[in-house]
DNA sequence: CTGAAAGCGCTAACAG
DNA sequence: CTGTTAGCGCTTTCAG
């Protein structure tokens, strides 16, 4: 068996109250005492039931945390400033992989509402009504981080996704480049369709350029995808002379795949690049990308997350975080 | 007030101890009766209270995971394997960063601890008496992932680092490579210390070839000290025509520091690189490198895990998985 | 097959 | 400043 209070009391000749208030910092003993408990407390070794704890007060200090890929750069880096935010206000995280599947997203939420967690930070990149439904019936608090709920109804962390596409394209525009691919991540994502598409069409317009639709291509987010759309647009009649793309490893692909065919980059094909992960900086030529602050979305996130747990009056629960554009070597 | 077990029971008319019983898929419950409770449990939208479950079972079907660095390619890669592992048994996952502090990876330890984990996976680069201590005291399993023990006491999966990197250098001297460098990565890392550094030493030696201190440079595991070291390489009388990596962002910090000098790859300098994440085949001319099954470890660890968490009988703790040498564009 | 009752270890009034 | 006393919601004997 396990030592509980119950034994520290005894052995200090104290109630279990006062050890109970020792450990949770009470002001309300006396330094003697204190020091009596504390000593016994050192002397078992002594170790809080944080189960039990959480089944009294109904607080857990955890928190749920449902992220598409853990293995994911883009993921990983808001995962990571979310654990530290977390950390530095004493949580701990329940972190579990949802693959972007509605199902495993809603029985995740639901083991992790069973685990009494205090509130949940959910990524996903397809949100849907029964998402928006389930995250109203939750008695805690969700936030979502990198990820977007059309209808606004749910606090988000994320940056102007549509302005940032529409700079980088008018960038594009600005050098002369009239045929500019676009080369983009599910457009089950709103952040896809809803913003960046948005973007795009909207920089083209503004430039009076018309839109193509053959110029913009789905893909995977993933590098292999990116190798492939290249030779989309490679065959293309009128092929396009410079590229923006969702995300660094689809960039990579094209790039890879266009440099592979002795295609000169930044000399007859530019590119722009999304998320500004490490990969831009570790790929020759180094990435121009539209650098969003990954971490500072995962940290904004669980800090939001924090004030809605301890019941603080939150004014804007929809957050955009600034964005710029790194000008490195795929753009000349 | 949230619904309870006690609601049910009384809205199935039935005891608690029957609505547990169906909960926990207790055989002993009449149909009739196993039906009637499950209808009141959906029309209630009854959720089991699983800190309560916690308390009383003194399971709570989670387990602790004490990582270095979640936004490392790495270590996210096992904590994939880790976590769908534990998925599959029913277990979730606590994943807190220990930045490899001494003090915050036994902070950790014993917040985990108090929360009732089941069991423990931990990944650690230097792995101490202190650490090795505390894991014995723990009234819970735990099992290492791709981090050793040199007292070999602590389960753990790893591949075989030693043979592993004499392979590499074997190849390259018989490329017929002399001065091979080694880029290593911190040597307060046993894994580093005493398995890669004594393979590439038994290599040369097995080759007759002088071992030469200064070959031997130690690294951070960033891209960054990659390119700092290839200035160290580049300045040597008698300059390295081969060199080995300790992970791939070394490599490709030295293939970039070189490759930017005009050095060509793999004719003046041949590169073999270790982990082989994705990055190696991201980046141009892909990287040869030793290639382990990342994944498989976190996966074999939480499966190991499973089984001492199930006071299983388990033959070996120590396990170490199968790896192989990926020849790419980095050698000849 | 089902119910009653005793905890699991701790917090949180409520007295004093 | 300290102790008493209820629970928190569920599992788990033990009877029947």
């Amino acid at each position: 068996m396990n030592i509980t209070i119950y034994d520290v009391a005894r052995e200090a000749n104290v109630s279990m109250a006062t050890v109970s208030r020792v450990v949770n910092g009470n002001p309300n003993v006396k330094p003697a005492t204190r020091k009596k408990v504390m000593e016994v407390i050192q002397r078992l070794e002594y170790r809080p039931n944080a189960v039990a704890r959480g089944l009294a007060s109904k607080k857990t200090t955890t928190v749920g945390v449902i992220i598409p890929d853990i293995s994911s750069i883009f993921y990983a880096e808001l995962a990571r400033g979310i654990e530290d935010i977390a950390t530095m206000y004493k949580y701990n995280i329940i972190l579990s992989n949802s693959d972007q599947n509605l199902d495993k997203e809603m029985r995740l939420l639901n083991t992790m509402l069973g685990k009494q967690v205090d509130g949940i930070v959910f990524m996903g990149g397809h949100i849907t009504q029964t998402h928006i439904d389930e995250f109203k019936r939750s008695p805690v608090p969700i936030v979502l981080a990198g990820s977007i709920d059309p209808s606004g109804g749910v606090p988000s962390i994320n940056i102007d996704y549509r302005q940032a596409t529409y700079d980088a394209v008018s960038y594009l525009i600005e050098q002369g480049h009239k045929n500019i691919g676009f080369m983009i991540g599910p457009l089950n994502n709103p952040i896809n369709l809803e913003q960046k598409l948005v973007g795009y069409k909207d920089a083209l317009e503004a430039a009076g350029i018309g839109f193509q639709e053959e110029y913009v291509i789905e893909g995977d987010e993933t590098y292999e995808s990116g190798v492939e759309v290249w030779k989309k647009f490679h065959d293309m009649e009128e092929r396009p002379t410079a590229i923006i793309a969702g995300n660094d490893d689809m960039a990579i692909g094209i790039m890879n795949g266009a440099q592979d065919e002795g295609v000169s980059i930044p000399n007859e094909l530019e590119i722009i690049s999304s998320d500004d992960t490490k990969l831009a900086t570790m790929v020759r030529p180094q990435l121009s990308s539209i650098s969003q602050p990954l971490y500072d979305i995962g940290a904004v996130a669980m800090r939001l997350l924090t004030k809605y747990m301890n019941k603080e009056e939150v004014d804007e629960g929809t957050i955009l975080l600034p964005h710029r554009i790194e000008y490195r070597d795929t753009t000349k």
